[in-house]
This record gives structure tokens, sequence and C-alpha cells, in this order.
RNA sequence: CGGGGUGUAGCUCAGGUGGAAGAGCGUUGGCUUUGGGAGCCAAAGGUCGCAGGUUCAAGUCCUGCCACCCCGACCA
């Protein structure tokens, strides 16, 4: 491809409005443009990027023996119906009308619409097990689009199903996705941790996602770097802590105006903050008060707090409410003089506290030198934690890392959660109707992107791994208007296009510093620069990845090449 | 959805206290230049996010709305 003729253009400034380096890089070099929130459009540099990413990954569904089929966006509402969730998913849906009124969705995953097809064609444990797969433009109205390729309110992913005629085998085909992905994402150079995640309200039955961390993901993530164990944060389990030993001090009433924060009492009395326990109130589903008490140095996971409640519908009291319920205000909550309506539940952290600090209810007051069993008592205890660093692993015990990662991958047992519903049935051999067992697995391929980029790039630009590079190489004349230079780019080009390199020809009548520029930012792995050593009869190849740069001879150049391209193929 | 911020040329931004719409980059034409985002000359380019209001006069002040970005809660 010539550059000159190649709708690509990039920017010397940075994008304003960017933030992480991928949505930076990406808009910079030329390859996305925004065209709403979360909205992006692809340029042809970007769809070659795009194509490479879906095509190692359709190549690794293809070998394990998935099937590929293009499901539609437009999904009519009576599917959803069918398994609830046209009430369920809630605002994320696009949705919309036809002239007839009718209800549609944009698609934002393929479950009901993927049971809907197999269930028209599979009757039999005979056709099972199966697994079909798309790469398709998902619809999700985000709360908060961000970060550019990373959340989109429209996105390109791979979604996978399989159907199986009992758990074993599903469990199988979970496994066979497991290794698929695996391959692909070390296709793609993006290194990942494969996590437990959580298995969420819908009760599926295993599920793991894979992460690569990152500042700019979304995702807590812990891991033990001494036994192996990796989790996403919401599913670490954290259990109750040693008993503090600790000679009890007599109970007192102390006044601490205005201490709202737990900064703020710790700072007051001089007492550190993980002596303070804190009471959260929740309501749930809009009339429901339900309290929480935690460590002070602690945070609510409200993750865990959508487990123990069974429900995703709660949010924090307001003011009014903690007045209208307590006779109390923000920072002097307590578990005390409680309506009996009003259930408390004591996160483990706040096991075997002595001396504490806690509130009573009355503002401005707070006990001091607290302990459980002679002022208080303990009730129904739970998990709703959020992990820290340094926190026990649940599994050998050693010290927690804890992470930002981004999720490219997930992969879940769901059980007969929609082919119940949905009457997605078999006759098994003895004749008898079953649900089939699905499982699900998706790949976010536009997301994709941005994560290479955030792992792979510099100061300079982006360093995209030969596998997924928009060229492989940028074959750049320096001064297009010295006829030996020309000729001789010329002939290294269309030798590269003989040679089956994906060759940009940077033939553009810039400046050589601007080409440099723009090869460094666009992120060619490699790059043959012809200049004035034609003289000589050398030209240069550099590597973006390594940085290292070598003379060859010009007809050595492209075979030298095109053996490294090989290499990283591999 | 809560909190914060921004909106002026294609892009990045400047425009105290109201008084003729600006710069750099990019674009177009010309000349020069060619190993790290070149130089000189000339030119084109604007619904100052939108709608109201105050005023003799609004990019600037007031009200409402919209869009986008960032932080939090949620998804690949």
């Amino acid at each position: 491809m010539r550059w000159s003729r190649y709708f690509w253009y990039t920017s010397k400034e940075d994008p304003a409005d960017t933030e992480a380096p991928s949505h930076k890089l990406l808009i910079k070099g030329g390859f996305i443009k925004q065209v709403s929130a979360g909205v992006y459009e692809f340029t042809p540099p970007g769809v070659r990027v795009l194509r490479k990413i879906e095509n190692v990954v359709r190549k690794e569904m293809d070998r394990s023996g998935a099937q590929e089929v293009l499901l539609t966006v437009l999904n009519p509402a009576e599917l959803w119906k069918e398994t609830g969730r046209w009430e369920l998913y809630g605002r994320e849906l696009f949705t919309l009308k036809d002239r007839n009124g009718r209800d549609y969705c944009l698609g934002p995953t393929h479950e009901e619409e993927i049971t809907d097809l197999v269930r028209s064609f599979v009757n039999s444990y005979r056709q099972l097990p199966l697994i079909l797969y798309q790469i398709q433009t998902k619809f999700r109205d985000e709360k908060r689009p961000r970060f550019g390729l990373i959340r989109g309110r429209e996105f390109i992913m791979k979604d996978a199903y399989s159907f199986d005629a009992d758990e074993f085998s599903a469990m199988m085909s979970y496994e066979t996705m497991k290794f698929a992905y695996d391959r692909v994402f070390k296709k793609l150079r993006l290194k990942t941790l494969m996590v437990e995640a959580s298995v969420g309200a819908i009760g599926g039955i295993s599920s793991h996602e894979f992460v690569v961390l990152t500042d700019y993901g979304e995702a807590r993530v812990a891991y033990c770097e001494s036994c192996g164990y990796a989790a996403n944060a919401e599913v670490v389990k954290l259990s109750k802590p040693q008993e503090e030993k600790e000679e009890e001090r007599p109970l007192e009433q102390v006044e601490t105006p205005s201490t709202d924060t737990i900064e703020k009492l710790s700072n007051f009395l001089g007492v550190p903050p993980r002596k303070i326990l804190k009471a959260v109130l929740y309501i749930v589903d809009g009339l429901t008060p339900v309290m929480f008490i935690i460590r002070g140095d602690r945070n609510v996971d409200e993750n865990k707090v959508s487990m123990v409640l069974g429900t995703e519908n709660f949010r924090l009291a307001e003011d009014q409410e903690l007045w209208e319920l307590l006779r109390t205000k923000k920072g002097f909550i307590g578990p005390f003089n409680l309506n009996s309506s009003i259930k408390v539940y004591w996160d483990n952290s706040t096991y075997g506290v002595k001396n504490a600090v806690i509130a009573f209810n009355k503002p401005d007051y707070h006990y001091v030198n607290a302990n459980p069993g002679r002022d208080f008592q303990y009730g129904e205890f739970v998990d709703v934690c959020q992990v820290e660093e340094g926190d026990p692993c649940p599994k050998c015990g050693a010290s927690l890392r804890v992470s930002r990662g981004l999720e490219v991958g997930h992969i879940f047992l769901l059980g007969t959660r929609y082919s119940e519903p949905m009457r997605a049935y078999y006759k098994d051999p003895q004749g008898q109707e079953k649900p089939i067992i699905m499982g699900c697995y998706g790949i976010g391929i536009s997301r994709c992107i941005s994560a290479i980029v955030e792992q792979h790039n510099d100061e300079r630009g982006i360093k995209w791994p030969t596998s997924v590079a928009p060229f492989e190489l940028d074959l750049i004349c320096v001064n297009p208007t010295d006829p030996q230079q020309k000729e001789v780019a010329e002939h290294l080009y269309l030798l590269s296009e003989e040679m089956g390199i994906e060759t940009i020809y940077d033939d553009r009548d810039e400046s050589p510093g601007f080409k440099f520029a723009d090869a460094d930012l666009c992120g060619f792995p490699y790059r043959i620069i012809v200049g004035k050593k034609v003289k000589e009869g050398k030209v240069e190849v550099q590597c973006r990845q390594t940085g290292e740069k070598w003379d060859v001879g010009i007809q050595e150049a492209i075979r030298e090449v095109k053996k490294r391209i090989e290499e990283d193929k591999k």
C-alpha cells in the first residue's frame, strides 16, 4: 500500500479528552474516530488490526470445533420476554419500536437468540454437544462509556455458546473454550490472568474471566504469587481474623462532635481506623433497611452485598432515611436500640476486636472501649469486605496482590438458565425430555485492540505485535525526489509485496522526521529506511519492539525482514 | 445514576472587569528544503454547543437545555 494514496491520517497533537494511553494513541494514530460517547469508527488501518484479531479468534474457535454463525443485531422483544430479561436487563438495553409499534432491542448479548436457533433444530441427544459462535457488533447503553474502545456502547464481541446433554459434557465444552482462550491471548501477545469470577445472581455453575492487568481496567483482581490463586476481587472470601489480645478497658460514652467520617473520628479520638466499627445502612428494594457493620479501615464490597442480599436492587440510605429510621445522622450509625425490623449483619472483619469505637445512633457521640460479649453481641456474620492488598490468600494464606484489570474474555457455564424458560429440550436415550446445558464464552474483540495497545506502547507510540499489526513493514523513502532513493524504494516495495509481506510504503512527500514519527506512532514492527546509504548499496532496518537498528545490503533487506516476521508469527 | 470538569477555525488552545473573532498546527497556491514532526511568502477557513434573558452592546453576565471528558457504582 502506498501511503500517499491510503486513507490514514495521524495527528501531531495529543487528542483532547483522552486519558488512557490506548485511547490517546489509537486516536492520535488515526485508527479510530469517535462519533459519540462510546461509539467509534474504524479507519482502514483500524479495520486491518480488527480483522487480524478476529481471524486469530476465528481460527482458534474453528480449531476447537466451534461453528461460526451470524445472529442478528435487531432482536425482537418476544425472545427477551421469554427469559424475563426484557425487564431484568434494565436501562442498559437499547430498545426501539418498528413502524407498527412492535418492540425490539439491539442485541447486547445473544443467549436468547442462539437458544431459539438451537431449539428449533436440536431435539435429540445425538445432535449434542454443539458449540456455536459469532463475531458481531453488540450494543449496550452503558451508564458510563470509558477510555475509547475499552468500554463502548457499540463494540465488537466474539460470543460462543455451548450446548450439552449433561453437566460432565458441559464441563468438557467449558474446558475446551478455556484452552482456546489461552491460545488466543498468547497469539495476541496479551498477558492475561485467568481469574475466578462471580457466577452472579443468575446462578451459573462456573465462571472465569481473562484479565489484562492495567490501570485502565475496571475490574479489581486479587492474585497470589505463592500459590497461583487468582480471582475477581468480589469473589475472594475473607474469613474472621484472629481474636485480638488486649485488656478490656471500661466502656465510655464520648462526645465526638461532627466526626462524620472515619478519618475525622480517628483523628479526633487518636484511635486507629481499624479499631472503629463502622455501620452502613442500605435500603433494599426501596424499602427494607439492612445494616452492615464492618471494620473502619475496610470498605464494603457491594458485589458481595448483592450476594448476601440476593438482589442488586439496593442503595445506601439517604440522610433523611437515617433520621426517620434511626434518629441519627451519617457517622453516628450503630447496631444499638434498633427497631427489630432492621436486619444487622456483621462483616467477618469485625470479629474479635477489643476496645472498639462504635456509634449508637446518638448524633455526636460514640462509645469508646466497647467490647463484644460485654458491651454488645455479634449477630450473623457475613463476608462483605472489599479485598485489599496484603489480605490472606484463601487457598494458601500468603499475602494477596490486588490490581486493576481489564476483562478481555469471560467464560461462563450457564446451566439451564436459558434452556429451561425457553424450552430448549432434547430427548435423552431413554426418551426423556431434558433441558440442554449451556455455556457462554465472550471475547471483547474491539476491547482487545485497546488492551494490546495498553500492553505494547512507549512514549513515541504503539508497538504492535506482528500478529495484529496493521502492516508488518513500513518502507520509508527518506527523499523521494532523489531518483536513486526513489528507485530503490520502489524496487523494495514490489519485492516485499511479492514476498507476501504486508507493507505500507511511505512515499509521501514529507520531511524525514515526519515519516519517522508516524512510523513510531503507528507501531509497525519493522521499518526499512531507504536514504543516503543507498549510495553504498545499503538500507537500514529497524525493529519497533526492541528498538534495534542495523544496515543491510539492499538485496538482503526484504528477505531478512521476512524471516523475522515469520519468526514472530510462530 | 451521584459528584467534578469542558464546550471558540479541521486539530490543540488563548480570549481579566461586556465595546470590531485570535494563535500554533493542519489545509490551498508559490519558492526553497530532505536521516527525527522543515523554512519563507500569500490565502482560505467561525451558528464562539443550543435556546431564552439582561444590555445601546454578550464569546464574556443570568436561566434552562444539550454534548463530551474525568471520579464513583455496573458490563466483553
